[in-house]
DNA sequence: TATCAGTGAAAGTCAAAGATAGTCAAACCG
DNA sequence: CGGTTTGACTATCTTTGACTTTCACTGATA
């Protein structure tokens, strides 16, 4: 078979998440490494180490910027993928807490943590008629401390 | 991970305040110290030393001036309400995160917790043009699994 | 003695330059 | 046509330096 540059990088950075449970990469040098240029390691990681295949990507710019590739740990959980999978439909306030009650329900969280998503995504964290992330952050949040103030 | 210069003079101050709730530094020297330029403790101080994080800044200028760094000395109940206060305004995805942070160090929530939470406020989880609360709260969920995917 | 102006030694501000990474669409190729 | 490669443009974080502000000290003066 032909590989592509694509499938090499693809290659190199899952024998490089052989020892650990997940690597820092620089995007440059690893371009440069490959000879490609720098949105190519975009490319390769958008199609291949998606969350789907059991991957999360993470980074930062600006001086001494990385990327993180984390493997993860769970995704052969089918409940979880499942709930992944229905999490890429808009889903209700009550389908939404149905599906913290299942992960709680198999101990994949605890109480208090199913308690502050249901927060998270609540109604009344979530009103937003037509504005912006900023708002419906603080209104999150709010939420949340209040859960915490509460003592959960 | 490689570090930078700012991260250095972060992990410098908050090992000193280790033993104490404040310290005085001299800003030439550590920027000395460091082979820096002054204003970079200033970036420093800015970015990573907000009340955000729990941190109080004061300082002096001219002769025997100084920089004074207090960590914040509080029960939690204030730092609860500090942060409440604080989400009654729309807040950056940073300002959110140092929040987090701040409630993380005071042992409010513990990791996990925080790296939920985070996800639930990334901007990746708000993406929201003229949006509804239906997308919102998939978004937010669908962060919230692949957390828990990695295995944290 | 009390006060005031000058001087030098801090710290503060702000914007430009530098260093990364992200996005997106066009071009390419099998 | 669908996946890959490329590059122009953007976004974000860090580093640098020129310029500003503030303060303690000191010496001159009323």
């Amino acid at each position: 078979m032909n590989k592509s540059i694509s499938d090499l990088i693809e290659e190199f950075i899952i024998s490089s998440l052989d020892d650990d449970d997940f690597i820092e990469l620089s995007r440059n040098d690893l371009a440069k490494f490959f000879a490609c240029v720098p949105s190519q390691i975009n490319y390769v990681l958008n199609t291949r180490f998606t969350p789907n295949r059991g991957f999360v990507i993470e980074s930062q710019r600006g001086g001494s910027g990385y990327i993180k590739v984390t493997r993860m740990q769970n995704n052969n959980d089918n409940y979880l993928k499942n709930a992944l999978e229905i999490c890429s439909e808009p889903i209700t306030a009550t389908a939404g807490n149905q599906i913290v009650e299942h992960l709680m329900s198999r101990k994949i969280i605890n109480e208090r943590e199913a308690q502050l998503i249901k927060r998270a995504i609540s109604p009344k964290a979530l009103t937003s008629p037509i504005n912006m992330a900023n708002n419906l952050r603080s209104n999150i949040l709010a939420e949340i401390i209040i859960e915490l103030m509460k003592g959960g």
